[in-house]
DNA sequence: AAATTAATATACTGAATCGAACAATATACG
DNA sequence: CGTATATTGTTCGATTCAGTATATTAATTT
């Protein structure tokens, strides 16, 4: 492994990869893959290309090195939801955080995954990959979650965990999107509120056959 | 208004503007907007470039006039949908019709609006506003559909006919995301038939505070 | 201090980019 | 038949692009 301390050979970095790192996917974030330049990315990570081919190889590899950086963040927040001790407040309060996220900032940017590597899904195949990869982990964080929920029987019987994960994971894009589109976050909490509702069976019961 | 048939003055077309602007559609859809250079377009919708500016104005006004285009074939799905006699089967078509179109052709492409007018949204604002405006028409639909269920005592009392029909998008979205990922489109008409379950209740009574 | 190593900085290449200027062509109108 | 008009085809220019070759700088190691 690499030593983060002073025992290295030659001239020191100026710049710290991480901070780079996180330079270059905010740039990634709002213009996407192919509308981010090189250029803008060497004025943004604060070094000029060679450097960046040199720590993070070419174009697409940073952005597949952005993308991972963004699935670990949302790895510790399915973490967390996994822990949570009741379903629906964890639910509430993991997608609540990601409307957060999403609309963080002046302009509201939506999910770096979701709204940016589809558009090159077809072009980028490993691009693609890296979105499937990042959609199973989601669908199998809410799946563990609510296996549990079952066997803490909070859960409606007879229901399709894998369905519910996968719905669940829908309200999740459709946030990222809409966040995108400009919706506001209250619209968007309220959202949240119904729709974890609807799907948890919170809603009154049913009638007809 | 234009004339159509043969009374227009100069030089007659050589290329059907409708076929050129699927032609260019085409290509949006699977590369993007900033993907897309006009060199492909050009090849694509067999006319040089001049043409298409003379046609159809700048690259983004053409790819805004592509999301047009798809934004009518969606009008008619939802129009069909609204006509539906019943909710759940009327669902149940326009899901798997819209699974149909995302998957069509050897590599499925997802929909064209949502997996490719996001990554530009924030750099394109008329894109943006395009999007938000297909997200709301698309809220509205589904939102009169289930509105004429309720009168139709087809629907859970008590439930908030937004929240469901924000909630019946947002499997729209996940559709759009997931077939772009590869997902196949067997797991997705299962998830159709499992989340539109869910959400019309039609999965067992909730046990549970 | 000399050699080695790793990073930065400058400059360059060749291709691709968008958009426009200009000329050619084909129809309708008077 | 000549003129006006609308579309097409060719070419150009200025810019931007991704990626690399070369040189320079700053540290460690011996």
């Amino acid at each position: 492994m690499a030593q983060k301390t002073s025992s290295r050979r030659g001239r020191p970095r100026t710049h710290d990869p991480e901070a780079a790192l996180v330079a270059a996917a905010g740039l990634f974030w709002s213009r996407g893959l192919t509308g981010t330049s090189l250029d803008d990315l060497s004025v943004a990570m604060g070094m000029n290309r060679p450097s960046i081919y040199l720590a993070f190889g070419d174009k697409e590899a940073l952005y597949r090195k952005a993308l991972d950086h963004f699935r670990q963040h949302l790895g510790a927040g399915l973490a967390r939801l996994e822990r949570s001790p009741g379903l629906e407040a964890g639910l509430l309060a993991f997608f609540n955080q990601a409307i957060r996220i999403y609309v963080d900032g002046e302009q509201a940017k939506g999910c770096m995954v979701m709204c940016t590597a589809p558009a090159v899904a077809l072009t980028h195949p490993e691009v693609r990959e890296d979105l499937a990869g990042i959609i199973r982990d989601i669908d199998a964080a809410f799946l563990r979650r609510i296996e549990r929920a079952g066997q803490e029987s909070e859960l409606l019987p007879g229901i399709s965990p894998k369905g519910l994960a996968m719905t669940l994971q829908a309200i999740l894009h459709s946030l990222a999107l809409r966040s995108r589109s400009g919706e506001q976050a209250r619209t968007l909490r309220r959202f949240v509120r119904e729709a974890v509702a609807l799907c948890l069976g919170r809603a009154p019961l049913r009638l007809n056959p």
